[in-house]
DNA sequence: GCTAAATAGTTAGACATCCAACATTTGGAC
DNA sequence: GTCCAAATGTTGGATGTCTAACTATTTAGC
């Protein structure tokens, strides 16, 4: 049994004194909390380093394949904060970095003026492919999370849910 | 049912998309990835939220409440890093804030002249109480993690566990 | 039709995170 | 005892995220 009443995990460890100073309803949302804050870090470091060899972090792969899997290539960039949930400021930072290295593309929006789309462009295809092809041996595979890879999805769906309106 | 098989919801398409292609090995670990990163975002902008009020982050929180368990009230800069899992230039950067607002003190090791000691202040331990209250009322006890926290914290242990070395 | 409210993106600023390079100090090898 | 590798922090640079303020365009109300 590890870490979950020992003191060697730090997050065990801050739900004792959490415990002990009378926050019993808060420490289990406090652990889980954490404990999020921290597997993100570490998927995310894992993802990155990954990554990092084709010129691409987490945040702009997750754009590239959102192109990648869309219908027409291009999405609107209000469509694209929505689903990965991020800022519009985000978007456009993202969009800038994917045009600078020539993997995607703004366009006007046919019918909106206000909106802006963002294309896929063929090199980023190809680098969408190749970093998804890596990505899926070295980091979706991986064993490490692949045994409670089930449930946490659903453990977490309900919050995102709870986030959405 | 839920968004699990739905279209609705952006995870349960990408991975739809990830089995279309053949990548079935990979699907339930990219659904865990994507939802820790999305978990992350929504708990991380609930918290600085309420934080914020607080003249705090939640990096800062956790550091501050680190100390404030801490025997001495001190610890040295590695420790911390190794305790939050970030890097060290991480903890530079939060503990020149901290010392920026009278909350924390750097001194010198005693032993080691190369360690730095953080110490947190009087004003530092009345502002981690107080951040403390209101984040249990109103991120840790919140009822739309609560019913999935144990299972999370434990799911997530592995993980964590996996990255000590 | 005209005006006001809502929507779409961008920009600037604050923070956080990492990596790489650097300076200091310890400690172990010999 | 000396010298070099390891350890501890800091700094500078790149990225990503959010908020707030601002511009442009669309839509709704009257």
């Amino acid at each position: 049994m590890s870490p979950q009443s020992g003191s060697r995990d730090p997050i065990a460890q801050a739900r004792q004194n959490w415990e002990a100073h009378g926050w019993e309803e808060a420490a289990a949302g406090m652990a889980a909390t954490t404990s999020i804050m921290r597997a993100q870090q570490i998927m995310m470091g894992r993802a990155d380093s990954v990554l990092r060899r084709f010129g691409l972090t987490f945040a702009r792969y997750e754009l590239l394949m959102l192109l990648q899997f869309s219908r027409k290539g291009e999405l609107p960039m209000g469509v694209i904060g929505k689903r990965l949930q991020v800022h519009p400021a985000s978007v456009t930072s993202a969009t800038d970095r994917l045009e600078r290295d020539g993997l995607a593309q703004r366009r006007p929006h046919p019918q909106d003026r206000r909106a802006v789309l963002v294309a896929i462009t063929p090199e980023g295809k190809q680098r969408a492919r190749r970093a998804t092809t890596a990505m899926n041996k070295q980091v979706f595979t991986d064993p490490r999370l692949t045994a409670q890879a089930e449930q946490i999805t659903v453990a977490l769906t309900d919050l995102r849910d709870s986030a959405e309106e």
